[in-house]
DNA sequence: TCTGGGGTCCTAGGACCC
DNA sequence: TCTGGGGTCCTAGGACCC
């Protein structure tokens, strides 16, 4: 038998990562919330068996949490990545065909062991990765990515399960296929499962038995992809190296409205340091940047605005000083008196490899410097924190529009003066 | 009052070329 | 009256993912 594919994806992510530092949220219901502490995106078990949905506004379901005291963080992104990679760490250990897939799932791929069954290595993985980091994992394992989720998916919901479902040469698989509702399947959204309710498919077993042509004409060869992937068909392989970044973005909704041209600027201004940095951590230099801006899209009394404007550069580079200027010619573009600006962003596109040992016919000094500098302001505010050398362009800290983030957990593991047990 | 952020891929249609 | 055909590249918009 061929090697299958095994998904493991951790439960609930951003609120098992708090509960790993807070023995007293065991067996309470905790949430995390999205950037500017706006909507739900991680719920505990017991949240969500509260009725509290992804996705939802915080003020929506607030009359819930402070009826059952639920717990609310704001999200802690340097926590959640930390833990991330010490999970992948521990996932790699088991194959060299690893893909890690999102900040909380990752695919193997192995082959059939000899001795135990694929569901024992199922419980390994589980058990040791709760060892080493304390976070509950689910684990999928089928002769397909797309199957691989599916039996994720229905080992999170079953509690005979304990969160480990094999299943290949499963007796049960179409009946699995039956229980998985089609916009459940990986793959199909919104839009493509309203299509397919109308056809009369609802499961993922009648997608999968579809004609594939039809499958191909209504849903683009993603969808007959899908199909065939839910036939046992493999289509999606194991990408153990990353592919090449083809757009890098930093877009943040404001804390308080913006409305001066001064104040947009500020802001765009603070996000194009920030895509730079990423920018050059990469290895990769942008040959255009986009401002975008808009107002609120759930205003009744004003209109939504929303525009961006975008510059090529002559040359591709990843020198701070060079998209500060041309963010800033964007964002007067983008800008819109009388507009209250929510929220906005820095888009950089046409991403290739940053050579040190390009030349520039012209200007090549200055970029030069530009460049050194760029690199030695990272440098110092990785050794001293990050804002400790501004941009003059770009706001201090405490500027208004910031991102709210009133709830936020210590950062345990990436910052000494947070760290556990040091108040 | 309060509604996230960061990505990829696919298709259709237009521009342009010979 | 009759208005080619094939190829490439680019872009905008849509759909999906976590």
């Amino acid at each position: 038998m061929p090697a299958v594919f095994i998904l493991c994806d951790a439960n609930n992510f951003y609120a098992s990562c708090e509960r790993v530092f807070d023995a007293a949220l065991t067996g309470r219901p905790v949430v995390v919330l999205s950037n500017n502490d706006g909507c739900v995106v991680a719920r505990s078990n017991e949240a969500k068996a509260l009725g509290i949905g992804m996705g939802v506004p915080l003020f929506r379901v607030r009359h819930i949490v402070e009826a059952h005291g639920v717990r609310v963080f704001s999200s802690n992104y340097a926590l959640y990545a930390d833990m991330s990679q010490r999970i992948m760490t521990v996932l790699s250990e088991f194959t060299p065909e690893f893909e890690v897939y999102s900040i909380d799932e990752a695919f193997l791929r192995v082959s059939v062991p000899t001795a135990g069954t694929l569901a024992d290595l199922g419980r390994e993985i589980q058990a040791r990765v709760y060892r080493h980091t304390g976070v509950p994992l689910s684990v999928g394992i089928a002769e397909t990515k797309t199957l691989a989720k599916l039996a994720n998916h229905l080992a999170k919901k079953s509690d005979k399960a304990r969160g480990v479902l094999d299943l290949t040469r499963s007796p049960h698989q179409d009946y699995a296929l039956e229980c998985t509702p089609v916009r459940e399947v990986w793959g199909v959204g919104p839009k493509y499962a309203r299509l397919l309710k109308s056809r009369g498919v609802e499961n993922a077993r009648q997608l999968r038995d579809v004609e594939l042509g039809w499958a191909r004409r209504a849903l683009t060869v993603v969808g007959a992809r899908v199909v065939q992937e839910l036939r046992g068909v493999s289509c999606l392989p194991i990408e153990t190296c990353p592919p090449p970044r083809k757009s890098l973005t930093h877009s943040r909704s404001f804390g308080r409205r913006v409305e001066s041209l001064a104040g947009l600027r500020e802001a765009v201004a603070s996000f194009t340091v920030r895509v730079a940095e990423k920018l050059r951590r990469h290895g990769l230099a942008a040959g255009a940047l986009t401002v975008f801006a808009a107002t609120s899209r759930f205003s009744k009394d004003e209109p939504y605005y929303a525009n961006s404007a975008t510059v090529e550069m002559a040359y591709p580079t990843d020198a701070t000083p060079e998209l500060l200027e041309r963010a800033t010619v964007c964002a007067e573009r983008v800008y819109r008196a009388g507009c209250r600006f929510k929220s906005a962003g820095v888009l950089l596109t046409g991403l290739v490899p940053a050579s040190p040992t390009t030349i520039r016919m012209y200007g090549d000094e200055r970029w030069q410097r530009a460049r050194r500098l760029a690199r030695a302001v990272d440098e110092i505010n990785e050794r001293f924190g990050r804002g400790t050398l501004r941009y003059g362009i770009v706001a201090a800290p405490a500027a208004g529009w910031g991102t709210k983030f009133e709830k936020r957990s210590p950062r345990y593991t990436t910052n000494w003066d947070e760290m556990v047990g040091i108040a």
